[in-house]
DNA sequence: TTGAAAGCGCTAACAG
DNA sequence: CTGTTAGCGCTTTCAA
């Protein structure tokens, strides 16, 4: 019954089971040079007074704080707090700590992981983030692994996790001339992500050995209205089949193909988004959508910092995840299947 | 300049700067008393080493970590994982470390809190988390201020910041019947929680006080597929103004509405949400929705977290905020306004 | 105004 | 098998 206020300590523990605070902490650790009648009497003693270890105080000791920190950036964008609440649960039950911390646009990066190192984290995790010189440069001078999980680009000599984006474009555009597209157009994300391009770049190539080109394109970024903007100017072209680089902008032009333009969905245009968000299973949308397959990709990011943190001096891994597409109405055609 | 692996430790800024460790400690924490000569010397050793004080051993002396442990359920809530995000921010800005740790349907939250404990956070805040008194006792016995934000219920005794949504649900119904609401319906969350309830009370005593009533209820879970075939089956009743306890459930009944009652909003029927989620605004829906002041609560529910922190003793506070109604599109009648 | 020394709670090396 | 001791990096008396 622990009282009001303060914990309880080894000492405390130690006193009641007749014993030292070395052989609490040893019993609790499980050592095996622990009799088995003294281990019973610290377990009992512990549970008694509700003992529970100042992490913070061990990890003085330790080298090691189980705190991991997640730098993450747009967490507006459902996607990114999707894979952030992904990240959370499997850390949890890794007994991984997360400290979480936002960089926005204006904040200097280094300044965020200077705060986060000062906290002595295992390691760094940086989700979605722009690739930052800056953080690779801290956390290499300051010895914390550093994974990047799905960020826009980073160099071979970090380790990366992240979906494979060219392979997905390409499964797109196979799937759009199946379903009999003619005139294909591509609506980016960001025009600096590497993300949005490789997945343009996969698409663009896959039409081509088909035989196929892609002859409209414009980009976006991640909101409604501008997406609804660019996405009117794109139709202006007449596309029969459109690849959009997130599903945010797939329901914008959906919405603008429909409303303003006065064209049915797959009628008149196919489309296809990309990350499979919940709302593309919503029948107003029911989109065609290419799932990342973020489990997957989160529970590599976890274990890759699992051995990135047990040994420091591996050699850094980048991975890659085969995306799939899911078939919905947005590509269903009639005559067909 | 931060050589590999190791961090520069008090000591070591002493000995740039002649110095010793307290007084380098004293002059980072811009102590009085510190001569102007020797702080200007130990800054410069200090920015000169790229020292970074080591705050895990600080809090050790000290009695606080500057982490405050936040507990969340059902981050894939999207309304939920904005408040995190809302929260995160919040927390950066004000020097917290944010420890966040997820506390799902089948996880026993007395273990989770025990864990945040464990690293000796200064304060917990759960989010949305059903009001559980094993989170309240574990609290309170280790002496950590709780702050429930958004929480479903819970004694005055507890410091709580939440919505107000009996105003809301009051709201809702002067504006159905400003709108020429006659058959009007409720569609709830679940019903265990008292944040639906409460919507639905200020909804049918603010309706009964205008000389109407609500003659049709349903409810069902967070989740699209359950929600839509919930709406089916209150759509049958032919109600003409629906309030939906959140948004989720408001796109359910409208996409039923439309696709399976082929019935026209607002011209058959109208509709109003709650949470005014980004989704909402878009012109598929384009709902009205009531929004919950969400920055507003955020920063509220920091403010507390702070005030309990500087003093524990400091009685707790019940805080709520007044909601704001966003009329769209899914409640505006042509022959008015 | 500054330095030396003690101690936060824990664990690990070193006796016994 | 178990207890004593030292020390993680910092802050803070206490002395000078």
């Amino acid at each position: 019954m622990a009282d009001d206020g303060k914990r309880v300590r080894t000492f405390e523990v130690a006193a009641l089971a007749n014993s030292s605070p070395s052989t609490v902490s040893r019993a609790l650790a499980g050592d095996k040079r622990i009799s088995e009648a003294t281990r019973e009497r610290v377990l009992a003693a512990a549970r008694e007074l509700n003992y529970q270890p100042n992490l913070i105080a061990r990890s003085l000791k330790n080298a090691s704080t189980g705190i991991v920190g997640v730098v993450v950036t747009d967490l507006d964008n459902l996607y990114h707090s999707h894979t952030l609440k992904l990240l959370i649960d499997e850390m949890g039950d890794q007994g991984m700590a997360p400290l979480v911390f936002a960089c926005n646009r204006n904040d200097r990066a280094g300044a965020v992981i200077d705060r986060l190192t000062s906290y002595q984290v295992d390691a760094v995790i940086a989700l979605a983030a722009p690739f930052d010189a800056e953080i690779v440069r801290i956390c290499g001078a300051s010895g914390k692994p550093l994974v990047l999980m799905n960020s826009y680009e980073g160099p071979t000599t970090i380790n990366t996790v992240a979906g494979d984006s060219r392979a997905g474009g390409a499964m797109v555009a196979e799937h759009l001339v199946a379903c009999g597209g003619q005139h294909f157009a591509f609506f980016g994300g960001e025009d600096s992500t590497r993300i949005s391009r490789d997945r343009e770049l996969g698409f663009c190539e896959t039409l081509g050995s088909l035989g196929h080109r892609c002859d409209l394109r414009t980009s976006s970024i991640y909101a409604y209205d501008d997406a609804r903007r660019a996405a009117a100017g794109l139709l202006e072209g007449r596309p029969d089949a459109v690849f959009c680089a997130n599903d945010l902008l797939a329901f914008a032009l959906m919405d603008c193909a429909r409303l303003q333009f006065g064209r049915s969905i797959p009628g008149d245009l196919l489309v296809v988004g990309y990350d499979n968000t919940a709302i593309a299973a919503w029948p107003s949308y029911d989109l065609t959508s290419v799932d990342q397959c973020l489990e997957i990709m989160a529970a590599k990011t976890i274990a890759t910092t699992r051995a990135m943190i047990d040994d420091p001096k591996r050699e850094p891994t980048v991975m890659t995840v085969l995306p799939r597409l899911i078939p919905r109405n947005s590509t269903t055609v009639p005559g067909r299947l």
